[in-house]
DNA sequence: AAATTTTGAGACATGAAAGTCTCAAATGCG
DNA sequence: CGCATTTGAGACTTTCATGTCTCAAAATTT
């Protein structure tokens, strides 16, 4: 559930997407709190950051494990984690932008761990014969998030319909830009 | 050529792509001047911010017209596009992170004029029968910038090497994830 | 309804980066 | 070689977001 804090962290995350350098006025007004408010939920800027960044992370993580992206097949097991990452889009886009989050060892001990799993997904659907191997792994790894915080982006700003999102996503990596004649 | 503007410039972007809010000190030094110099040339860092973008918009519309997105069928200039602006993918990465630019009236109506030509390219395509139609040629188009984007980041920060950014940034895009037997 | 707690608006202090200035060193030019 | 221009290092002022504080209003509890 939402917790207080995760509900400001949520606010904040609509406008740290876009704009890095906002201001703490601008994220209290659209958290509906106060800026006294805000630096008593959070010590500071720099915390608030933080802990938009973990938040993203564990929604991350959620999303990994609830398409349970180890089991099954590759293909099917990304399209899980696209309909299961794609309501926290905004979350990833944040966190795809954020590179100072990254000299945090804790936040960088989880990103590199949930990186990692995605990365191994990449690497079996290859061996499976499902992902392309003429493409490195961590290359299909970078790009999926790409596209994540794209739609990420998209959505939030109004140029693609929620409800298009984890289709858009989903076709567009898995099966590219080129229509064919064939279903593969 | 690279006049000496455009030359710290690109420097710039080297910092700024990364972390948009690198103090000017930083930016002065990976240009190899100083402070003062860089006060000379650009007024002050909004100045300088807003000339990267236009460099970036210059660079981006000068690879549109050496790929002739407008000639030929549309794969075949979509890939000419890709090889246009895999150099200066680190420049379109900065652009699309820096939303703050879009009110600026000159590079607003500069950037609506490129990205309209693109996805004049992704409607040709769709109506050639090049491209699917069941992704629209918006999301096509914004999908396209954020992996140009993906590789100017891959490449800077070394995960991808310069190399196989073109080739990696293609086949995906063209031709998605997904192994198939056949080639379409 | 009274008491306790939480909140918001604003005033104020702090600090850090941007912007300005000066002058000596370096560079380029005639 | 001497003159003119440009550059760099640093001190300084300014500006503005952050962080801190206070107090009254609002909400919550009992």
């Amino acid at each position: 559930m939402a917790t207080d804090r995760d509900s400001v962290l949520e606010a904040a995350v609509g406008i740290l997407s876009r704009r890095p350098t906002a201001h703490l006025d601008e994220i209290a007004r659209a958290a509906g709190i106060s800026r006294a408010t805000l630096h008593r939920i959070f010590p500071g800027r720099e915390a608030l950051i933080l802990e938009v960044g973990a938040l993203g992370l564990r929604r991350f993580s959620a999303a990994l494990d609830t398409a349970r992206i180890e089991e099954g097949n590759a293909e099917a097991a990304l399209r899980r984690l696209v309909d299961a990452v794609v309501p926290d889009a905004a979350l990833c886009a944040f966190l795809a932008g954020e590179n100072q989050l990254y000299d945090h060892e804790e936040i960088n001990d989880l990103w590199e761990k949930q990186d990692a799993r995605v990365r191994a997904l990449f690497l079996r659907g290859q061996q499976e014969g499902a992902f392309r191997v003429e493409l490195s792994a961590a290359w299909l790894s970078e790009a999926f998030f790409d596209l994540v915080a794209g739609i990420g982006w998209a959505v939030q700003e109004g140029r693609l319909a929620p409800r298009e999102s984890a289709f858009s996503l989903a076709e567009l990596f898995l099966g590219g830009a080129l229509r064919r004649s064939d279903t593969p």
